[in-house]
DNA sequence: CCCTGATTCGC
DNA sequence: GCGAATCAGG
């Protein structure tokens, strides 16, 4: 299988969208979870969490087995980058009740909080709502019965954003699954300076929990692997 | 063990 | 450029 500029831009989209490299691979069928891997850096697409990274220490007292002829040194910095934008020193202004525009996608409302619960509330730069931990539960996309159509983000749109209608202005949020017909994205304006819209920015930036309260769920701009 | 992404290096 | 092999953390 060769990197045609569809297998590319496929590749590109998922992996920005927060697919595994397992599932891109699976996706677009016919390399490995190696290839796509090695692809998406080739790309310059790189800078995910990655298990290894976030804990790197110092040197590793063997950190070759291989060839074991490899020039020890002359490894400055191949990289050292904050991906994930955190608070802003000045919370935002604007109002997360008063944003206009909620699509319909959830049919249960944020349920209030009781008010002796905290609640953890912080804006990000662009002035969208981090999820809180108890928030976190619901919004989670739903699954993807498989016809329901994705809720509009705006009318505005009413032809689907392909992937050939992507530039640096709209947001970039998947809807559905690649390689199904009415696969397309969101489109709608982004956050400035993110890759999404203000409230997809507020589904793909959750505000940072302490280690144990952590939970689990990852972004799903998918709804999850295909069923096949 | 499973998963993940990162890196290396022969092709 | 490609990707298997390997590494390393969760």
């Amino acid at each position: 299988m060769s990197w045609t500029e569809d297998r590319i831009a496929t590749l590109t989209k998922m992996w920005e969208g927060g697919s595994t490299a397992s599932e891109i691979a699976t996706e677009l069928g016919g390399v490995s979870r190696n290839a796509v891997i090695g692809k998406a850096h080739r790309l310059g697409l790189k800078a995910r969490p990655s298990p290894v990274k976030a804990g790197e220490k110092k040197n590793k007292a063997a950190p070759k087995k291989k060839a074991a002829v490899k020039a020890p040194a002359a490894k400055s910095a191949p990289k050292k980058k904050a991906a994930t934008p955190v608070a802003a020193p000045k919370p935002a202004p604007a109002p997360a009740e008063a944003r206009p525009a909620a699509p319909q996608a959830n049919s249960q409302p944020l349920p209030n909080k009781q008010d002796d619960l905290p609640k953890i509330v912080s804006y990000g730069p662009g002035g969208f709502l981090r999820q809180g931990p108890g928030d976190q539960q619901a919004p989670i996309p739903p699954a993807p019965p498989r016809r329901l159509v994705p809720a509009k983000p705006s009318p505005d749109i009413a032809d689907k954003t392909s992937l050939l209608d992507l530039n640096d202005r709209v947001c970039r949020w998947p809807m559905g699954h690649p390689g199904e017909p009415d696969f397309h994205f969101c489109g709608e304006k982004v956050n400035p300076g993110f890759p999404y819209c203000v409230e997809h920015c507020g589904r793909a930036y959750q505000a940072q929990l302490p280690r144990g309260a952590r939970r689990p769920p990852p972004p799903l701009p998918f709804g999850g692997p295909r069923v096949r």
